[in-house]
DNA sequence: TCAGTTCGCGCG
DNA sequence: AAAGCGCGCGAACTGA
């Protein structure tokens, strides 16, 4: 048996697909010119199969004619099996081919392994090295597939995608034995969503972009000029390229800033926010967090997003790590849409184009909805199922008053309350918390107060708390069965977080898996997805149609984890990220 | 000189 | 005894 077959010709794609429609199980991998779907080519499509060659399509030989027969092999329900199958995904839509059904993920597999003693490490000749103990050349990545081919990437090229066979055996084992079918099976799922997500990416209206830049850059300009007093009025110095400007200090050193402050009477032992909360009615305070403030949207949003929009399609293709947290969460680099200020400046400048509109939706408070079932804590659950306000009934229990007397501030303390204690923070930190980020002030005594009615309150919590720190070193689980495990020193609030944080990630992943399907045919995207929130674009006709469909995916895809509490998401129509 | 670490801060 | 958690990114800093 021959070990792989290069087809560059029409007649034997018909040939080599009658076999290939009939496997089970099918691996599949690309090479391409580079790493951007949209600037980049696909070269090679090479499809392994048990028992016969491996397939290796030569993708500029053969389409775009060949993509009906390619499409039908990987449409076909046999499960295909992709090392971080979001890159191949998007570079087959570059050229149309459709995929669906089962994908298996040997990098996700391997990376819901990490915390199970899995490889730490979930590259491709990393996995088949720990996993089946073979070496895999690692040329392959550095080898120049825009030009002609040479049979030595031939080779590579056949056998990255014949040793997923292997590998998929080995991980699923692994995944049965630690009881990760499930979350396996919803994060398999969901990488279509992700990947179509990047393909599609999102639209940033540029101009509007620009004059925020520019306000911005007043703003930093102005605050510094404020601060010359205290680190000194600039000197300009002739440079190697030029004249440039010279301070006494640079404010951007905090090691700088912090001898300043302290020579000024600021007693702080960091230059944090925090630690300069307490001075905030100093003139050298209130210009250093302008600064501050000006100097991060600059460096960090301002000045680099725009060079990301791509140059082809005129948009962000943010770029998603499905697994990328540790709780199970995804994370998003370049730029990191889920960072991005809410300001409505910032989020106004997401936007559409004429005729089209986004749509936004948000889970309401699901991490304390988690908790909720989680806990089992009836007078949580009894509340969320009459509808009742949460953080009002936390008030009232806490102050011992009745919910109609309960206070627009008491009731933004007792928000604090609720996620400050059931995360495991202190008195202490429930204090400095309520503070600084909801700007209410309580005493020590007050807030040892609070927490204690809190527990009383709230039994069910104080159980599953005291269930967690028995458990050590221990492990816990999602309801979707994603595992963490804790070492001795793992402190408790990482204990009570990851299983509630990890949770709602399940239900966010479950919901996008839903989405995808039910969105697969039509002119919507998903545009955007930021932990509680997932934002689609579509036709202005079809606004009010998605907008339902998206808040009962949600919706239902919560349900099938939180059996006892009610999930709820609310979705609105807007022009912009900024909302109506 | 340069890779790796730390601080600070944006989001949920 | 006291304690929120999870990320990515830019600038400064560190160390060989």
């Amino acid at each position: 048996m021959e070990k792989w077959i290069l087809i560059d010709k029409m007649d034997q794609v018909k040939e080599v697909s009658e076999k290939l429609l009939q496997a089970k199980v099918m691996a599949v991998d690309t090479e391409t010119t580079g790493l951007n779907p949209h600037i980049s080519k696909l070269r090679l499509i090479q499809i392994a199969v048990e028992g016969s060659a491996t397939v290796i399509f030569d993708c500029f030989k053969l389409l775009p004619e060949a993509v009906k027969e390619i499409s039908d092999i990987l449409t076909s329900p046999a499960i295909k099996i992709f090392q971080n199958a979001k890159f191949d995904l998007k570079f087959l839509r570059s050229e149309n081919i459709q995929v669906s059904g089962w994908i298996f993920d040997t990098m996700l597999a391997a990376k819901l392994l990490k915390t199970s003693g899995g490889p730490q490490s979930v590259g491709l000749a990393s996995l088949v090295s720990f996993y089946l103990n073979q070496t895999l050349s690692k040329e392959q990545q550095k080898s120049d597939f825009s030009s002609k081919l040479t049979m030595e990437q031939l080779n590579y090229a056949a056998k990255d995608a014949e040793i997923l066979l292997d590998l998929r055996l080995r991980l699923l084992d692994e995944i049965k034995k630690n009881q990760l079918i499930e979350v396996a099976r919803l994060e398999f799922a969901c990488v279509y969503a992700i990947a179509s997500m990047e393909y599609d990416g999102i639209y940033l209206d540029k101009k509007k972009w620009l004059i925020l830049s520019e306000e911005t850059q007043q703003m930093k300009e102005k605050a510094l000029s404020q601060l010359y007093p205290f680190i000194g009025y600039p000197t300009v110095q002739l440079g190697l390229f030029g004249n440039h400007k010279a301070y006494g200090s640079n404010v951007n050193s905090n090691k700088q800033v912090l001898k300043m402050l302290n020579e000024n009477g600021i007693s702080v032992k960091n230059t944090s926010k925090q630690s300069l909360s307490h001075f905030v009615q100093h003139p050298i305070v209130v210009s250093l967090m302008k600064y501050r403030y000006a100097s991060k949207a600059l460096s960090s949003f301002l000045h680099t997003i725009p060079n990301q929009i791509n140059i082809n399609t005129g948009r962000l293709h943010p770029q998603y790590s499905q697994i990328g947290a540790w709780s199970g969460r995804m994370s998003c680099g370049r730029p990191n849409i889920q960072q991005i200020p809410r300001g409505k400046a910032f989020r106004q400048c997401f936007a559409t184009l004429p005729g089209r509109k986004l749509v936004i939706a948000d889970y309401s408070q699901i991490e304390l909805r988690v908790i909720a079932q989680i806990s089992g804590d009836q007078r949580m659950i009894v509340a969320y199922n009459n509808g009742d306000d949460l953080h009002k009934l936390t008030a009232s229990l806490v102050l011992q008053k009745k919910t109609s007397l309960i206070t627009k501030k008491e009731r933004q303390a007792a928000k604090a309350v609720n996620f400050g204690l059931v995360f495991g923070m202190g008195a202490a930190g429930l204090q400095a918390y309520a503070e600084e980020t909801y700007g209410v002030k309580m005493s020590s005594s007050e807030a040892v107060l609070f927490k204690e009615r809190f527990f009383m309150a709230y039994k069910g919590v104080e159980t599953w708390h005291k269930e967690l720190q028995k458990n050590k070193p221990g492990i816990s689980r999602t309801l979707a069965g994603r595992k963490h495990t804790y070492n001795r020193e793992s402190g408790l609030s990482i204990r009570y977080n990851t299983p509630v944080q990890g949770t709602a990630a399940d239900i966010l992943k479950n919901a996008l898996g839903m989405l995808y399907v039910k969105l697969k045919d039509s002119n919507t995207s998903i545009v955007a997805v930021v932990h509680d929130e997932i934002v689609l674009e579509c036709d202005q006709a079809e606004a009010q149609e998605t907008s339902l469909l998206l808040r009962k995916t949600m919706e239902e895809a919560g349900a099938r984890y939180l059996k006892d509490v009610p999930v709820v998401a609310e979705a609105s129509i807007a022009d912009s990220w900024a909302g109506k």
